[in-house]
DNA sequence: AACTACTCCTGGAGGC
DNA sequence: TGCCTCCAGGAGTAGT
């Protein structure tokens, strides 16, 4: 599930809580959450603490004085952290059978920092992964991911965007805008949000695509960033019925409801083998929207 | 090179 | 209640 915004919501508060604090548990309760090709172990966190924090795309990077932990939350990753000397945070996918109560079935790892404060990393899918990388290796590591400029940075631009989707042809639109060597960060709701916010169809080809419908995707993502960002990203439990209409998101899992352009019914298909939420009067197959 | 299908997992919802 | 099928927000890999 987490995208940019839930992945930045986890980074954030990583950074502002607990960096500096040293660490003085760890328990590893998947051992394979963590890999390591250098042969490196996360006991090396004992007595150590996260110095500093980055992200690219859905990628978050620990820096520690032994090692680089390059972490990726997947689908079902989720971060808690709670404590008597701080605020706390939950960020990430919603687990709503276990919100009080951790450890819980699903908790893979569980650091102890001084002054009673501690973070979880719950993952029930098990796809999530922290990767121990010495620093001389992270530049490298961080480049075999190819990942494209992170939708936050300078390096986002408008002339980014179109010169990365005019190097593309027959493609869909969604599937490449989720493929992370476009840019890094949008996942299946986001880019559901931004191609609706742009008015255009998941299934148009790239090459179909006017200089005007790139320039409202580049305003979309931005936009929708934005929106999602502050608000530490989507937090959809699918287990309860989206009814706040005017609250993001807009158009993912609202399928039967109005679009809040138009009024149409909202819709849902597939595409690549995704769920893929729409309106098809706003997006239509072809685009043949003028405006 | 570029695109698509399959795969790694668990759990919740809905049908019968 | 129980069993079955489908679905889920990611992305690497293999096949075409």
């Amino acid at each position: 599930m987490p995208e940019l915004p839930e992945v930045e919501a986890a980074r954030r508060g990583i950074h502002d809580q607990l960096r500096g604090r040293t660490i003085v548990g760890i328990e590893l309760l998947r051992p394979g959450l963590v890999q390591s090709e250098a042969g490196l172990t996360i006991d090396l966190l004992q007595d150590q603490s996260i110095d500093d924090t980055s992200r690219h795309g859905k990628y978050m990077v620990w820096h520690t004085e032994p090692m680089a932990l390059v972490v990726h939350m997947k689908m079902t990753g989720q971060f808690v952290a709670r404590g008597d000397g701080i605020p706390g945070f939950v960020s990430g996918h919603p687990v709503p059978a276990y919100d009080t109560e951790l450890p819980h079935k699903s908790t893979h790892l569980i650091l102890d920092f001084e002054g009673e404060a501690r973070l979880y990393f719950t993952d029930i899918r098990h796809f999530g992964r922290i990767w121990l990388v010495p620093h001389d290796d992270l530049a490298d590591h961080m480049a075999r991911l190819r990942l494209g400029p992170d939708l936050l940075s300078d390096a986002f631009t408008l002339e980014a965007l179109r010169d990365r989707l005019r190097r593309r042809s027959i493609g869909r639109i969604k599937p490449i805008l989720l493929d992370q060597t476009t840019v890094a960060g949008l996942g299946n709701i986001y880019v559901d949000e931004v191609l609706w916010y742009a008015k255009i169809h998941p299934s148009r080809t790239a090459e179909s695509l006017t200089d005007a419908e790139i320039d409202r995707i580049y305003e979309g993502i931005v936009e929708t960033m934005k929106i999602a960002v502050p608000e530490g990203g989507a937090k959809i439990n699918r287990s309860k019925a989206l009814t706040d209409l005017g609250q993001f998101p807009f158009i993912h899992a609202r399928e039967g409801f109005p679009c809040q352009h138009c009024g149409a019914t909202i819709t849902k298909t597939k595409v690549n083998n995704r769920g893929t939420y729409l309106c098809l009067d706003c997006q239509p197959e072809r685009g043949r929207l003028s405006s």
